[in-house]
DNA sequence: GTGAAAGCGCTAACAG
DNA sequence: CTGTTAGCGCTTTCAC
């Protein structure tokens, strides 16, 4: 292994050294400058012979291609960009990761940046996106600012809405919808025979409409109230234990069923359960959301509802590649999710 | 709430619609295309009326500026590359965060990708990052493969590697020792009076690092070998599960204290634990690693080693704006951790 | 304070 | 199969 030691220029002032270009490997080569991008872009077009020096001349300078000449002359990035809510909730990150990977086969690069739940910063970083010419791009949910779906409206590229549905996307929007999660988890706790009913959420919009869903139904068809706890956009153990306790502690909760909005917030009713030393699900029954990899192996595990983040990805994915073929496709995606019953409720 | 239904150009063949330029902002503020790069570079070399009229032409046209284009001609993109082995383990992600956090407020985007944990993908995404012509990247790790260091030399730009230290850094590094960490791990649970201990481990090469820190001082002090486990190199609270129950029933483990590799690993154990009745810590006491936001929150809470990962995404930021500024700066920085004793062991 | 000219490094026609 | 000619939309001198 080499053993390099040297401190590369200052890079206030553009680098000093003369950057090696297709020409600087052409000269080398003995052809010309776009030979040498023919080599690179479709090597069939170019002679065996010329492509072996060529290549040899690339091997030699160390030659990187600069993409975004390229993509200036081509008008085409190769980039899609992508904003989440959270870079550190592996709910998005696992969604991204099959997104990235989908289009990694594709030869397409994710953009990626936190918009945290402010449409107005979410505004800004579409803007600043926008500004690096993406072939696409990727957002999370459906509720932005004017002035963003106008400036999205005016990019001329694939738009996706992730994670929610709506009848009247930018472009498309792939997701489902987060009030019917709430109400199943609602329906499955009904038929399990709960009588009493809690939930805790997350304090952003989805959540929250998540756990309408399920309150809602629960009162339709029991008609009583369902107490509740909400926390920050960011769902946290800690936050699901405060909020166990707070609903035994100041709700005076005995016993019944707690929908929360994420599984996190899940385990964390899990954990204060087990320190208080209730028994779930005999007093306290827990239902999360997301099935996370970790929800099959909490004690108990975890009983949760379902949606294939790497499904989102995925389709999202496809349906960018299906439009660059200029194939068109249907608006809203609809996917499905399901209650993966557990031990815990 | 506008409610946009319109299907944008197919983007297989360059978007039809001619492009907003400055150009066009210049046209019709009436002045010229430079005086429009001015207005939005540097504002003060603009007279206030010029000003307005091209804000509003701006404002009228819906003109976003291209940056590939500004990029190319000024020789700087605003771009810094940043690789990490995982998107979806908090561990890297927020330290992601911090750093983009910081080199946001200095105008730079941050443009990440997943590694995994073969230095050959490495090298193929540092490849296509360094294309991208970013104005410095961050790496993951110290192990690069010879080529990769190469590009990485022959780009110019400030190159920092992450989470770890080593004498000859490519050009800058910010981390600190694994080994010791493990070897600092070993020296509590000895002080704390443990006579027996075995190690959980991912598989990745830094944490078989902090591993073997834990079992070298430990089989130093005491003669003993530490039997282990080691799994992929992402942990998961299953493996942790499966990691105790490997431990208690193949190796024949009663008692002692588990060095894991992670704080997820560890969660698992204090899970297994429970699920078998076995007390923590006076049975099983476990050691985790990273200080996770949830450490202080599992049940019992979780005595962990604490690497600060906003320190390591900040020091790195502020590294790379150093040398932005031409500033030199020491290649090495060696970042402090700390045991957090709380109920675990 | 503003403009004209000359590229940045590449791709896209068009020739031959 | 290869080369020439034009840009892509900006920033950077250098003038005025």
């Amino acid at each position: 292994m080499p053993v390099a030691r040297n401190a590369p220029p200052p890079s206030e002032a553009p680098p000093g050294q003369r950057a090696v270009t297709m020409e600087t490997v052409g000269r080398l080569a003995g052809v010309s400058q776009v030979t040498v991008s023919r080599a690179l872009n479709d090597p069939k077009k170019v002679s065996p012979e010329t492509l072996r020096k060529i290549q040899e001349a690339i091997a030699v300078t160390g030659y990187v291609p600069n993409a975004l000449a390229g993509a200036l002359a081509s008008r085409r990035s190769k980039l899609v960009a992508a904003l989440v809510p959270s870079l550190t909730n592996v709910v998005y990150s696992s969604m991204i990761k099959s997104l990235s990977d989908t289009m990694r086969d594709g030869h397409y690069q994710i953009m990626l940046s936190e918009t945290g739940t402010d449409p107005a910063q979410e505004e800004e970083l579409i803007a600043t996106h926008l500004s690096r010419r993406p072939d696409a791009i990727v957002l999370t949910g459906i509720h932005h600012t004017a002035n963003a779906r106008r400036m999205l409206l005016g990019a001329g590229i694939p738009v996706v809405e992730l994670w929610d549905i709506t009848d009247s996307p930018i472009d498309l929007c792939v997701g489902f919808s987060h009030s019917e999660t709430g109400r199943a988890a609602a329906r499955y706790a009904l038929d399990r025979g709960y009588d009493a009913a809690a939930a805790i959420s997350a304090g952003d919009e989805r959540a929250l409409r998540r756990m309408s869903g399920f309150a809602d139904l629960w009162t339709e068809r029991t008609g009583q109230s369902v107490p509740s706890e909400v926390f920050a956009p960011s769902s946290t153990l800690a936050d699901g234990r405060t909020g166990l306790a707070r609903l035994v502690d100041t709700h005076g909760l005995r016993r019944g069923v707690i929908h929360c909005s994420s599984d996190v917030l899940a385990h964390g009713v899990l954990t204060e359960a087990a320190a208080r030393g209730l028994r779930v699900p005999e007093d306290i029954a827990v239902i999360g959301f997301g099935d996370q990899d970790m929800a099959a192996h909490t004690y108990p595990a975890l009983t949760t509802v379902r949606v294939d983040r790497s499904e989102l990805g995925l389709q999202a994915a496809k349906a960018i590649l299906a439009r660059f073929e200029g194939k068109d496709i249907p608006p809203v995606t609809d996917l499905s999710f399901s209650i993966i019953a557990r031990d815990s409720a």
